[in-house]
RNA sequence: GGCCAGGUAGCUCAGUCGGUAGAGCAGAGGACUGAAAAUCCUCGUGUCGGCAGUUCGAUUCUGUCCCUGGCCA
């Protein structure tokens, strides 16, 4: 529909219907969806992450979905590679790339790049974990307010993994994190963008809509998932993928820590929260558009839109 | 019907030896560079169940009524 190869990004939090809509640009315009979200990328998660059914992969494909095991930890460095890898294979079979989610990070680290940072190292990770539980976190706030004070005025003292990732760049580059960002983002995106945000003008509708897939992911068996998960042996609730919203509430209650209703409770929780936390983020975006899904004739508006 | 324990923020509760009150959770706003569905930061006025009494002053003491739970009939 046009020669210039632009991409579109559909954010938003969710359960706002993001999938619905790209399905729909799906079937009016000639493009290959790419999945911007950090809990899609595991396999055998595919009830509590709400991931689009079997039947609708068949016929509409996505991209970075079940693309890692639940024992592996992705990132946002991983996801800009394979994004950028998967956006390039569709422009030369001369189709859009959509690329629809909710992980904010992911869409920034896109759109304008990650500066030059080492990848996580899990051996200095386990023992500055360690040393964070026996000494105090705080203790090891101190220690980087030696090493770069400018990370530690921005990093709260309360916060164990920015702590922990800040530590961890000094001991793997022997530079400051600070010194390192400050060289820029590298690899900004060459392609413009349309950004469409799909939310619900009523925060009340987002949470019922919360409420009532939480529930619907209960009676399709989200229980049973997350036990297969659990008898794994190999996994544990120190793993990115078992932290998601819902299966670590699950897994506290198969872990008989919590009561069931306990567990629908929390989760449904930690659900809004996470929205509420994908909204703050859509709204530090710019140059968006930002739909209602609740408002009627949004696909014509968006094809319209998408003709300027 | 009698006795006992309660009725304080949306919820669970603390507290005020009488000077109109504060935690946790929820909620709202914000941050975010290889874990991001993660990890953090900020934000607390509510007829202290109703009415009356004592008092300069009552959410606090007294009386009474209403409601909830428990025990006894």
């Amino acid at each position: 529909m046009t020669d210039k190869p632009f991409v579109i990004f559909i954010m938003g939090p969710t359960a706002s219907g993001k999938t619905d809509l790209a399905v729909q640009l799906h079937e009016n315009i000639d493009c290959e969806i790419i999945s911007v979200d950090s809990a899609l990328v595991y396999r055998g998660m595919d009830i509590g992450t709400a991931k689009p059914d079997k039947a609708l992969l068949e016929k509409v494909p996505h991209r970075l979905i079940d693309i890692c095991d639940p024992l592996e930890s992705y990132s946002a460095a991983r996801f800009l590679q394979d994004a950028n890898e998967a956006i390039k294979e569709i422009q030369e079979k001369g189709k859009m790339p959509v690329l629809v989610g909710g992980t904010g990070l992911y869409f920034r680290a896109l759109e304008q790049g990650l500066a030059e940072l080492p990848e996580a190292n899990y051996r200095i990770r386990a023992r500055l974990e360690e040393e964070g539980e026996t000494e105090g976190w705080q203790s090891l706030h101190t220690r980087l307010s030696q090493i770069d004070p400018a990370a530690a005025a921005r990093i709260n003292e309360n916060d164990p993994q920015r702590i922990q990732r800040a530590l961890e760049v000094y001991e793997i580059t022997g530079e400051t994190m600070t010194s390192l960002l400050s060289e820029g983002r590298k690899q900004a995106f060459p392609f413009p963008i349309k950004k469409i945000i799909m939310s619900p003008e009523d925060r009340s509708i987002l949470h019922e809509r919360v409420k009532q897939r939480f529930i619907a992911m209960l009676k399709s068996g989200l229980i049973e998932e997350v036990e297969t998960l659990y008898q794994r042996g190999d996994l544990s609730l120190s793993l990115p993928s078992m932290r998601l919203v819902g299966y670590r509430q699950v897994w506290r209650y198969l872990d008989g820590q919590t009561s069931y209703e306990e567990m629908q409770e929390h989760a449904i929780i930690a659900t809004r929260q996470l929205a509420k936390r994908q909204i703050t983020w859509c709204r530090s975006e710019t140059n968006a558009d930002w739909y209602d899904p609740l408002e009627s004739g949004i696909l014509s508006k968006i094809l319209e839109n998408l003709k300027n």
